[in-house]
DNA sequence: GATGAATGAGTGTTCATTCAT
DNA sequence: GATGAATGAACACTCATTCAT
């Protein structure tokens, strides 16, 4: 069944104050984040700027105060949604101690909580959709982002190759095969995902049952090792 | 670096020499071909009846001679689409007498070679992007495809619980998980896939490696079965 | 008093038909006539191209199935309307067999007939309006229409200062001011001009005025010729 | 060739230095000239307000402290800038005892030295572009400086003709042919005139060529008056 | 007084849809 | 059936005008 219902779509940003409010300094995140969720609801081209600014709180023209056109808001939505929570992984791999098995866990967990689990995942969705619309927006996400994410998931699983925790496999593919179920999950929450895929409803059974598999499948039977 | 390049569109439908001898049974299904490969490339609202049109070898006006509007030919693009596909898969797992494990491998690949390896796997992507803007169209795709290839797989899974040769796990979200990866490189084609995941390149090793790690991970040890 | 009233337009050059009439191949001269007029009468910025479209008989999407945006048109109207009239003066001069101050008066006299008694002498005003708006189309018409027009009354009056026909007078200076009274009456008929220069009700007798007083003290006195 | 290039435009009445020596009473006048500049550079339409504020050194908002609107604004241009040449030209006709041709050679000369030659000179351009969008306005205009300058200048061609120092010839007619010249060298300088007509990159040759012609053409032969 | 953030009506431009041929 | 000229509603973007500070 699962009727086709409204998208349950990110809160508007637009707190309920009086207009004609000065408020430089907050309006581009509130215009960024009105816009993200659009654009990850409607896809670039079915979103109206009129929307946007309604769901902002402003006016049209407003938008314009801030960003010179559609798509440099798109390229901002972008741009700005990803800066921040770009280091975190890194140093959490760089001050890890214990195995990579649970580096592996703290890594995918550490990404949903930061990303995946908040309206932030709708950038990879918005840029899977529009990568063919905006292919030097695409080129930067792929460097700034896809890239370094590869770099350091491909840091964790080499290490426990290296150290014969984990079987060894080849490093590229395993590096995709690992991230997708997470990807795909974050894909589904803006999606119909709550009914495509039951498991959007549930993410933390979700992600215990990949990481449950994963694990089992990646780490090498003790009786292997040396 | 990774350049942004063109999309490696799909193969044009519009044949080059035999103007004439096209007939008008064809035109719908070149209309459709054109539509679906500009749909997933650009998106639907960002892909002009103009293109599709002179894709598919004949002039604007001649579209709404088989679809009566732009939104019905989106729905015609997944209904027609998808049904072709639709039986081999639950024939193969009725008449199927190996074990779990081989059929699920049999299932998986076999998806890949009839739908995730063809156009016809730009159609996932397409819903997942156009699903907030055609909730009709979304729920429809769901009962015929989604809600049929989960039975599907779930079916498989249980089979192989049942018989003590899967590990028992959650079987709607074990559904997910096991899919995920290969929907999530059917996407990845679409969406400077080769760019972003070196994996998109070599589907095959791509899909053995899931297969390894799923099962490896799945089947249960043969010590702890009784 | 001379009240403020509207402008004399130019008639409008959108036949009573029906609509939806197929003309492609007179719509482009009745859009280039609707908007020599417009942008005359009110200027480039100030002339809105639903009121070009109207006053073509047809509706505004039409006009960019010829022009592809507001400043082609702008462009389209200055080059086609100045090509047709660029030869027959020349053509003049060349055949020309009597002495040069009949030469003169002809010259003048057909650039008034084919050029500044017509709605064509709205491009001079125009121009001068809008040079600095697009430099490019200035320069364009500085070297297709000035500089030729300049070339050809220079040439005359040269023939006239070397037969001894006229006096001698510095060249270029004189050309200005032989041809500005003629370009003024132009430029007057359009800005409100049967109002602020009475001339503009009777252009053959300002004509005529011009041409006595210029010939008067152009041409050499005969005492003084050899 | 005459490659198009910047206009020479007025220079900025904004002062560099002294941001706080301006007093509020010279702000209209620093607006005024600000507007006058633009407007006629670019056409009352397409100036915007932002760009006569910057040019005047103030905001936008500070506009309409001085200017109700931007009509008003382009109304006080022309109202100022008009009324201070207004009375010298009279006074020297009155209080004139030459002849009459000294007298048109003085007039002629008078009205480039404090109007033609000046940013004032930009007004008449302004008028005759946007007559058409301010039919009011033109007739203030019309009343107060054309009908005006025809009464002066009408009254030395009667003196001279009267006296038998010129030849007769039609007055109103007359006027406009004498003036024309002086009134097209004022457009040229603001119309890529140094470029398109050579003659505003001299004024002084252009006007004594003017004067010479005129007044060989119009003076009485000596022989013929009695 | 002066500012500049905010507004919203207005216009250029696009494109799905129609329809005469 | 097939065409493509024509339409007009829709939307991105601009800028004169307002007003809280």
């Amino acid at each position: 069944m699962c009727a086709a219902e409204t998208l349950p779509v990110l809160p508007s940003s637009a707190p309920a104050g009086q207009t004609r409010r000065r408020r430089k300094e907050e309006r581009p995140q509130e215009l960024l984040s009105a816009a993200l969720a659009l654009f990850v609801e409607k896809g670039f081209a079915a979103t109206r700027l009129d929307d946007v600014a309604a769901r902002a709180g402003v006016s049209k023209g407003t938008v314009y105060l801030y960003f010179s056109s559609k798509e440099e808001l798109f390229k901002a939505v972008i741009r700005e949604g990803i800066i921040p929570a770009l280091a975190e992984g890194e140093s959490l791999v760089a001050g890890y101690s214990g195995n990579a098995a649970g580096l592996l866990r703290e890594i995918l967990l550490g990404w949903w909580r930061t990303v995946g689990g908040t309206p932030l995942a709708g950038i990879p969705k918005l840029m899977i959709s529009e990568a063919g619309n905006f292919p030097e927006t695409a080129s930067y996400y792929y460097e700034t982002v896809i890239l370094r994410g590869r770099r350091l998931l491909g840091s964790v699983l080499q290490r426990g190759m290296a150290a014969g925790e984990f079987r060894n496999l080849p490093l590229e593919t395993t590096i995709d095969v690992v991230f997708a179920p997470l990807l795909m999950l974050a894909i589904w929450r803006f999606s119909m995902g709550p009914c495509w895929a039951q498991s959007a409803n549930d993410p933390a059974a979700y992600l215990e049952t990949h990481l449950d598999l994963l694990l089992a499948g990646l780490v090498m039977p003790l009786r292997r090792r040396q």
